[in-house]
DNA sequence: GTCTATATTAAGATAGAC
DNA sequence: GTCTATCTTAATATAGAC
């Protein structure tokens, strides 16, 4: 058959899709074979480390996400009114307004490699501080401005698992109105 | 060999920790079976279902905690303040201070049985109107009792996946610290 | 670079002795 | 009721043709 019929890109966003639904030991190399079309023998030449490699590659997918789709809207000119709808909207986008579970807290359990957990940990500390660089500049103090952007990301969070289990993006819809007020209002 | 060197109390006790930890995919048999010191074939006779009804019970015995440690407390005669702080101590306990993931997030990802995400389902619906009670009790009209009690759960499981992901606890003790008063303060 | 075919290990599950 | 031994299937991983 011709070669490369599915980009690298394509490959891990279908990858993303079922780590962040199945998680690290859900999910066999025949699901990714079968699911983008590319044979196991084939991902191993584009990530001879396996598994524990197209998860890391994953994990590294969702940084960029977040450095393009948050941190940067936050860091643009608009106003911060409109920044903060963007990036709102965004994470919306990411979670499927609900009904997709969070990779960051999927992926974290053991399970893969330590490097895995490690790169989350860091996409999630960036993630907290690009809120709390957000909050700074709508006038709180430090240690109030660090609060709210950990609840902000503790809600998100916290309204996914409850989503997921309740079966109902209701508490998702919710907690995303609240998360602008809770970090531009004092 | 003797009989019955583990009590079905005690195994299942240690399958929790192992589910909670590791997930309904990323717990073997043989780990159960080397963590409980019963084999595989010992294991099936007590449940034959295999892992699928260990899960169950798992669940079932998480449902058996929560009607003894918060249902039953926030029931009882003790003044209200008291109740409430009874009940935010057990949860700290049943998860370790932070430590120990929550059974309820980890085990409702696919992987197991439906009968298993039916179960967890109904846990979180019963904690959310337990609280809801408790805030009502305390004035609260049935609207804002019933936004306080998801939001309470809600943080919980939000500071758990937080604690777990930046391995700090600290989220999650600050997180508990504030439940009393989201419950009970208008 | 992707494929088919296969090696190797570990999983869930059962049979039958004690 | 628990054990050892074993069956069957599915997992990760690699060899080698194209």
């Amino acid at each position: 058959m011709a070669h490369r019929i599915v980009s690298d890109q394509d490959f891990l966003a279908i990858a993303l899709d079922l780590f962040r639904t199945y998680g690290f030991d859900g999910v066999s190399l025949k699901q990714l074979a079968d699911a983008t079309s590319l044979e196991k023998a084939s991902m191993y030449y584009r990530y001879p480390g396996g598994k524990d490699e197209i998860a890391m590659a994953v994990a590294q997918g969702v940084g960029n996400w977040f450095e393009e789709n948050v941190f940067e809207v936050l860091k643009s000119e608009a106003p911060i009114q409109e920044r903060t709808a963007t990036v709102v909207r965004n994470i919306q986008t990411l979670y499927g307004d609900g009904k997709k579970s969070c990779v960051v807290d999927v992926l974290s359990l053991p399970g893969g490699p330590d490097t895995l957990r490690a790169a989350l940990r860091t996409a999630v500390e960036r993630w907290i501080e690009a809120f709390q660089e957000l909050a700074r500049e709508s006038g709180m103090p430090l240690t109030l401005a660090r609060e709210r952007a950990e609840e902000a990301v503790l809600r998100i969070e916290g309204a996914l698992v409850l989503s997921r289990v309740l079966e109902d993006t209701a508490v998702f819809e919710r907690t995303m109105r609240v998360i602008p007020g809770l970090l531009t209002e004092q």
